[in-house]
DNA sequence: CTTCTGTGAGAACACCCATTCTCACCGGAG
DNA sequence: CTCCGGTGAGAATGGGTGTTCTCACAGAAG
């Protein structure tokens, strides 16, 4: 039970969880085919059982996996702009135009699992509605009116998907000043926000 | 040709549309079969490929149809808020939220195909993006601020379709109104100029 | 009546896929 | 050295699916 044996025993779990993740995210769960993950991680079919006893565990374990990724680059993203100075929406909305314009972006991996409906199990379902869960409670801990932002944000993921272009992001952005400043005019006055460019 | 001959070449077809269009809509594309749709339509197999040479074109007629009689219904429940003097944004959350509260609400039809990557066809991405086209080109004939308006709308209907509850309607109205006051506050007071449905 | 066209019912075909099995092989234990 | 558990490579299995084909039949035409 050395440190070794432990990462023997994970031998190609690695590999097989990325290449995995890789073509879920790409191609949707249905459309890939458990050869093709042995192809792209090396990971032999029978290795690859042993690991996950069947595709459903697979999913599930890229689903939980893809959670954690997606959401520790996403938080550290708007941290690095907090830190930068940018005030809370600037943070969010510049994280989220960062992960848009990657060129493998194609629209948030849970809703677009979501819409394979029949395919799914109750446990991934349980998986997705955590995810949106978390990411809106997030939200909430930087700004009032976390859950209409949160509402905002996907509706800009699908039409990023859907339109290849940058609008959908800047009209979500739009959104979501207006709907800060809706919020900031309720609570006194305070300073005069001169409305920056919203471009 | 007598106009009874146009009705027999048609018979069936609304059958299989119909089933089709349930099957696909509440099961997803793929985890349809031809099979099944003859069985919900009492359309034959052979039948079936005579109407329509192959899935792919079945596929394509359904989200043609979808987009139509979709239009169609939301347009009528808009225009009939309109008439009992709801304003804009009301009458278009008013009609979003009897649309999914529908028993049979599964998200979006065009959204849904959306996510099921890579078996589409290039022809089905270019029908997704009309009818998003135009549903946004719609929600701009209502209202200032009809693109943002879309993305909200488009988050509002994933969000309903992973949680079941009313909470993202609500969130979503509550930023398009913070949307459209905004805009509201800069237009001064003015008159709102009722914009009759284009297209 | 016969002939021809088009149909329904369902078998047949040609794949594809998740999962399992075979078998030769390799490294460690005795 | 032999023996053995676990491995990779890939074939086999069992089931499913889009699409086509067979065949018997119904009805219009001659």
């Amino acid at each position: 039970m050395s440190p070794a044996a432990i990462v023997d025993h994970a031998e190609g779990e690695s590999a097989a969880l990325t290449a995995a993740a890789d073509l879920f995210y790409k191609h949707g769960i249905a459309a890939v085919t458990m050869s093709e993950i042995r192809d792209q991680s090396g990971v032999s079919l029978r290795r690859l059982y042993t690991l996950y006893p069947s595709k459903v565990d697979l999913v599930s374990a890229w689903l939980r996996h893809r959670h954690q990724t997606w959401t520790d680059s996403f938080r550290h993203r708007v941290e690095q702009r907090l830190q930068s100075g940018d005030v809370a929406i600037d943070a969010i909305f510049g994280a989220l135009e960062e992960w848009m314009t990657e060129t493998e972006f194609r629209g948030c991996a849970f809703i677009n699992s979501h819409a394979e409906a029949s395919k799914l199990i109750d446990d991934h379902r349980e998986i997705i509605r955590l995810h949106k869960e978390s990411f809106a409670n997030y939200l909430e801990s930087l700004t009032s009116q976390g859950r209409a932002l949160a509402v905002i944000v996907d509706g800009a993921i699908v039409q990023a998907a859907i339109f290849a272009g940058p609008d959908p992001i800047h009209h979500a952005r739009h959104a979501a000043e207006a709907l800060t400043a809706a919020v900031t005019d309720l609570q006194e006055s305070a300073d005069s926000g001169s409305d920056r460019g919203l471009e």
